[in-house]
RNA sequence: GGCCAGGUAGCUCAGUUGGUAGAGCAGCGGACUGAAAAUCCGCGUGUCGGCGGUUCGAUUCCGCCCCUGGCCA
């Protein structure tokens, strides 16, 4: 790995890339970049399985940047990763960026477009109308504005319409002509770890050692001054535990819960890293016999 | 031991007045450009508890048996 690279490690939830990620930092005197959308959140660490002891270890940046009402983005997140890598190689370590959000990690090498400034107050009237609409009724809309965004989900839905309402011009034709810069000239080199069927044990396993460690207390302190609705309630199984300490879920019942939540979380990440990632990419079993000389091989080459 | 209610998809259950069956959840596959742990789309053959009987045809009707739950002894 060369002094003025960046290390991509990426995967499903609870798969070990960050155990993984600290023992590179260790060896090659790395910092580690978290590409992880809950774990900018402040207080909230324990569902997030947040590395709070590591970090006094290894250097460690994109963690606790943002309070938990607040909304953040892919955008922001790559803006701020450009300055810690760039901050990273000034003090001669190796960016070492982990994470599980992989918009988050591509946008990084394959920047997102120049998006043009939406009229705070128009589009605050345009999401109130949003809010009283159907996802079907959404899709219409779309369809006649800008087609090509007309399969995705409620919030691209969204996201299309205003772009077309409050700039005249389609999402789908100023993401195709607009390209963003490039933040960094590195071609990525993606590690994506996943332990194959054994993740469904390690998911099982990681809730259970969440909840022994205080999630419940954690999630009681937060319900007392966060707004219900503040972005980082999103975090898997954070909702479900809300409604324990409320005494409305048994925790058995919950711990069930969170575990299904999580396994179909890790479900979409693998089906985004099959697909969506664009250039050199490793996949590793991290518990497979020749791991460690697969991680070396891989560090090592270029 | 007697009576009653059940036994249908991995789970919870619907249904077929006799023409071999379908919902929710789970699971699987997919989409994804400033909310991404978000937001969406697609996918349902299963000895219809077992063995016989009636019938052109039984998951459905009849008989016996097995299993589960409840009530009564």
């Amino acid at each position: 790995m060369a002094a003025n690279s960046i290390a991509v490690i990426c995967g499903p939830t609870a798969s070990g890339k960050s155990s993984v990620a600290m023992m590179l930092a260790r060896a090659f005197h790395g910092t580690i970049l978290s590409a992880d959308s809950r774990q900018i959140y402040r207080r909230f660490n324990i569902g997030t399985a947040k590395p709070v002891a590591e970090q006094h270890e290894i250097p460690h940046r994109g963690i606790d940047i943002v309070d938990p009402a607040d909304r953040y983005s892919a955008a922001q997140w790559a803006n701020d990763a450009s300055v810690w890598i760039d901050e990273t190689h000034a003090m001669n370590r190796i960016p070492i960026v982990v994470g599980g959000t992989g918009l988050y990690i591509r946008s990084l090498f394959e920047p997102l477009f120049d998006s043009p400034e939406l009229n705070p107050v128009k589009r605050a009237k345009l999401h109130e109308q949003f809010s009283t609409m159907c996802t079907n009724d959404l899709r219409n809309w779309c369809i006649r504005l800008d087609p090509e965004k007309a399969h995705l989900g409620r919030t691209q839905l969204m996201r299309a319409i205003e772009t077309s309402e409050l700039t005249g011009q389609k999402l789908s034709v100023l993401q195709k002509t607009e390209n963003g810069k490039r933040i960094t000239e590195n071609a990525p080199r993606y590690l994506v770890l996943d332990p194959g069927p054994t993740l469904a044990n390690l998911i099982e396993l990681r809730v259970d050692q969440m909840l022994s460690s205080g999630w419940e207390e954690e999630v009681r302190t937060l319900i007392a001054d966060i707004p219900p609705d503040a972005p980082a309630w999103k975090a898997s199984g954070y909702r479900v535990m809300r409604e324990v300490v409320k005494g409305e879920m048994e925790l058995s019942a919950a711990r069930a819960r969170i575990i299904i939540e999580t396994r179909q979380y890790a479900k979409r990440q693998r089906t985004w890293f099959r697909h969506q990632l664009d250039g050199d990419v490793t996949r590793l079993d991290p518990l497979g016999p020749d791991f460690n000389a697969q991680l070396e091989s891989w560090w090592t080459e270029s």
